[in-house]
DNA sequence: TTTATTTTGTAATAAAACTACATTAAACTA
DNA sequence: TAGTTTAATGTAGTTTTATTACAAAATAAA
């Protein structure tokens, strides 16, 4: 499993190679595209060689045989074009922005994905579930963010709230105690007014866990801290893909909740669900 | 030549397909890496139907054989996301549930970009930029998507403003005049106090505009409908990946607006992000 | 229930890939 | 240079894999 593109591979060989071996890779190399659909037959006549000549130098470059060594090929041919994200230009169109947007939204969400700090998570998880009152603080963007966490986190039977006021976290965070558990959330992990509530927090018996970007003050505050790197330069203007990012996370520690609580929990939530059904029109398909 | 991933496709196309095509599909999205390796033989016994059945499945998505069906799959492999829904089971191990969730969301986000109403968001664009007062509303879970796109459109010169209180809603929505926009949010269409609040807001000289699902009470009450399918199967006990799409999508109609306002608008905005400057804590970097 | 239609599977056929072995070419040795 | 060894390539047969034609179920319609 080479990291490197094949078709980089092939030519850098070529001059290790022998005569045979080097018709096919020109063979290929000649139309890598057209080589991914075509039979060993089809390329050994192409390369004007015997049809095992194709399948040892497949073997050659690490694949088990022809077929695999295609669709290793496909796969280096795609790598190309992999997802970058693309700023959304001035002259973008509607047929064109959208579709960025989607897409930047979804690189981040894969870029976070792979960097996931698995072991804060779960020691968050932990201290949600063993909280007797959890606090959301959130200022800007990351208001809706804490209050999207609250209407998820009520659903576990805690006491939960999200704050958008300073001073009332201010006052909040300075009067806590064993089992309050604050979520500090912030982009940056710089706004003061954050910072100083969870400096506050911490001078109490509580937990302050925050959801934030690494070796931010804000993080330094923090018992525990879920950190995401923030490399945005896609939210020059509007704060977007960073806010998508941590409401996942959100999802992902409520789902690590409820985990925790197990089957038995499961009544609960759907007794929860059947409380709104009298709010809503009938659905023709239940 | 698609232009869409082949998962998504596989995914989108789960509820037309008959039986043995169903079991062919989920033995391929349960490991579509292994599903590139196999034989047909392979893998018409992991799915539990015959080879011919295999056979006419890759036919039926465009490729020539199963050969071939492989080779695409390979190339949509590539992007190294999983794009399958699959939901959390309760055994789940930290070491499963977060990629799991991250996995359903990003197929959740490419599944909407494929089928985004383009039209009606170009519409709703227009409408937004014309307005002279936005009102957002939304109720449980919409209600924080209702408070982030209050914070994402207050940067347009525009009073803004989101309710979550029925009352309040419903008292707008009857004083509506000439220029206000009326933006309802729901997932599910048939939130009734929202309804109420769309139908009021109708009698009145202002415009409706709706983010919900296709086809539902609420889309029928609103001038312009932004219809997102919801076959969610995934957020059974928690809403997750439905709101996630609204929000993209909503960055979606804000960037929209701004491309309108054009250049001459984006010193407004750098203005704003200024103005929090000194609620922060200097950063080494700038 | 009977009949038409669709779906699925069986078995035969065709295609593709691989292996063992033979042949040729190249390199080395005397 | 001829003989010998070694590496490279090809041939032909074998095995694996994929496809097709057709028959049997299953489903839907009458």
């Amino acid at each position: 499993m080479s990291t490197s593109n094949l078709l980089t591979r092939l030519t850098a060989a070529l001059p290790e190679l022998n005569k045979s071996e080097v018709k096919v890779a020109n063979a290929i190399l000649e139309n890598p595209e057209a080589a991914t659909r075509s039979s060993i037959a089809v390329l050994a006549a192409a390369a004007s060689v015997s049809e095992p000549s194709v399948n040892r130098f497949c073997k050659r470059f690490g694949a088990t045989g022809f077929p695999d060594f295609k669709l290793q090929l496909a796969r280096s041919l795609v790598s190309g074009v992999k997802y970058i994200s693309r700023a959304v230009e001035l002259d973008d169109s509607i047929d064109t922005y959208p579709r960025k947007l989607f897409d930047n939204t979804i690189s981040a969400l894969m870029l976070a994905k792979e960097s996931l700090p698995l072991p804060a998570i779960e020691r968050v998880v932990n201290h949600l579930s063993q909280a007797r009152r959890i606090h959301f603080f959130g200022l800007g963007t990351s208001a809706a963010v804490a209050k999207d966490a609250e209407h998820k986190f009520f659903r576990f039977n805690v006491p939960v709230s999200s704050h958008t006021d300073p001073l009332m976290q201010r006052m909040l965070a300075a009067s806590g105690g064993v089992g309050d558990l604050f979520f500090c959330i912030s982009h940056t992990g710089r706004t003061q007014a954050i910072i100083e509530a969870a400096e506050l927090a911490r001078k109490t018996e509580a937990t302050v866990v925050s959801l934030t970007c690494e070796a931010s003050p804000l993080a330094t505050h923090s018992h525990v801290v879920i950190g995401l790197d923030n490399k945005e330069n896609t939210d020059d203007y509007l704060p977007m893909t960073s806010r998508i990012v941590q409401l996942v996370v959100l999802d992902v520690l409520a789902i690590g909740v409820m985990l925790q609580r197990g089957e038995g929990f499961l009544p609960h939530l759907a007794r929860i669900k059947a409380s709104v059904k009298n709010t809503r029109l009938p659905d023709d398909s239940d």
